[in-house]
DNA sequence: CCGAGGATCATCT
DNA sequence: GATGATCCTCGGT
């Protein structure tokens, strides 16, 4: 069954919680791609690694729109990022989506990848958005939808509380969240 | 296994 | 003109 709206529509940080097991499904003419989430960021108002921290831009407009909205935006010139707007619309936070258990189409992404090692499928939100073909396309668009949306997986086992991957102001803030043991998890 | 460095460009100052 | 919510490769240990 497919999450909606109102699954979004709360705290962001309970969201990027809450992501953790469910199944994040891409549907193309090639078929679809899926896979769980293992892993997941919060950006929050007042938090000043969030994109949307200083104001709504052109790149970061998705994430002042409603809650269950992408927001997938480009970075150090050849990598997306995927994230899902969260809270409530205009205020501009979201939960970046860092890594997935590959379970549906996986010879799709191992095309779109160019390798066949399956740890590094879906380990890291470059990774996971080359996989499954979400690229500035799909920035904008509603996980209401039919080629992005997301999927009530099983409940979550174990959850580990960590500081977020790859940024510089915001580190003391404790809003990077995975499964406890899981491989496909990109970084301990 | 680990760290350093480069790739590469849209966005914002 | 600098930077970045990353990834890959290469060289050393």
């Amino acid at each position: 069954m497919k999450l909606d709206r109102q699954f979004y529509a709360a705290p962001t940080l309970r969201v990027a919680r809450s992501l953790l097991g469910q199944v994040l499904v891409r549907r193309s003419p090639q078929g679809d791609r899926a896979g769980i989430i293992v892993e997941t960021e919060a950006y929050t108002q007042n938090d000043p690694a969030c994109h949307a921290s200083r104001g709504k831009t052109r790149r970061n407009a998705a994430m002042f729109g409603p809650a269950g909205t992408a927001y997938v935006y480009f970075i150090y010139g050849m990598h997306y990022c995927f994230n899902v707007v969260t809270a409530r619309e205009g205020i501009g936070e979201a939960v970046l989506i860092r890594a997935l258990e590959p379970i549906t189409g996986i010879p799709l992404m191992e095309e779109a990848r160019g390798l066949t090692d399956g740890k590094l499928l879906c380990s890291g939100p470059a990774r996971l958005c080359q996989a499954l073909d979400i690229t500035a396309a799909l920035d904008g668009v509603s996980l209401t939808g039919e080629t992005l949306f997301i999927l009530a997986g099983s409940q979550p086992q174990s959850i580990v509380t960590a500081s977020r991957i790859g940024i510089s102001a915001g580190q003391d803030l404790q809003y990077r969240f995975y499964l406890s043991g899981n491989k496909f998890v990109s970084k301990k």
